[in-house]
DNA sequence: ATGACGGTAGCATACCGA
């Protein structure tokens, strides 16, 4: 079984990318984020024709996930449990896949930038704190149901020194702040596996490198995107892959896909 | 706080992102 996520940045002005990159790797299944669009601009059918049906939570303009499936898949949830949120950032599905039942999310953290100074500019920051704090607590109930869980997508933290090019210039970014990385090491302590780290113990693994300064070609990356997985999942894990080359392409998003693989027993 | 680059909305330029 193979699980993919990928922040898009605009599902349709990428369309062609993602259909060649899942018909020649053909994922069981792609998360998606920044999808950019809305339910009616959303492309059913091109997906449908590389094998994918879709549940998407849309919006106009910004934000926006996705959960492409080759398998059956019903919605859980369209929003963080009792967290109102203007913002389509939380996707959480049922999937059926050789007759287990997984329950998968995609997710797209808030950015959280500017993280202080004046009191207008905290509400974005605090906004990324709540929604931590709401997400991490829906995660913590999710995995005492004992199911086999996946929780992946844009987490827009930066969770050490090691998981980008330049540490230095980051203290004190919205991405580096302590606050959200001890969040995120939350998902860790009650039970969660970060995949590709626990494979690649000292490899940077970035998925993120901006449009701006030459930042491919410098590989000033940093590693933001995530596949979490319950303890069943956890054991089951063969590999994790980013790859750097869907990010080299023609009109490429600056984020890049990320794949883990699971034994299907 | 701003800029660079690229997306969207919608028609000139503002807003957003990491």
């Amino acid at each position: 079984m193979k699980i993919a996520t990928l922040n898009i940045n605009s599902v349709n002005a990428r369309l062609t990318n993602l259909t060649d990159w899942l018909m020649k790797n053909q994922p069981d299944i792609m998360m998606l984020q920044e999808i950019k669009t809305e339910f009616n601009n959303f492309p059913f059918f091109d997906l449908q024709m590389a094998g994918y049906h879709a549940e998407i939570l849309g919006q106009k303009s910004y934000n926006g996930t996705a959960i492409l499936s080759r398998h059956p898949m019903t919605v859980r949830t369209q929003s963080l449990p009792n967290f109102p949120d203007e913002n389509a950032r939380y996707l959480e599905c049922e999937i059926t896949i050789n007759s287990r039942q997984y329950i998968m999310a995609s997710l797209y953290l808030p950015n959280g930038n500017p993280p202080q100074n004046n009191l207008a500019d905290t509400s974005k920051f605090s906004y990324k704190l709540a929604w931590m704090d709401a997400f991490i607590k829906h995660a913590d109930e999710l995995i005492k149901q004992n199911k086999p869980i996946i929780l992946a997508g844009d987490f827009n933290v930066i969770m050490s020194p090691h998981d980008v090019y330049n540490s230095e210039i980051f203290i004190g970014n919205a991405l580096f702040r302590p606050e959200v990385q001890n969040r995120l090491r939350l998902l860790n302590r009650i039970g969660y596996c970060d995949t590709y780290r626990r494979l690649y113990p000292h490899d940077n693994g970035y998925t993120f490198w901006d449009y701006t300064g030459g930042s491919l070609q410098n590989d000033f990356g940093m590693r933001i995107d995530y596949i979490f997985t319950s303890p069943y999942l956890t054991d089951r894990l063969k590999s994790c892959f980013v790859d750097k080359e869907f990010r080299k392409q023609e009109k490429a998003s600056d984020h890049t896909i990320l794949m883990a693989e699971f034994e299907d027993k």
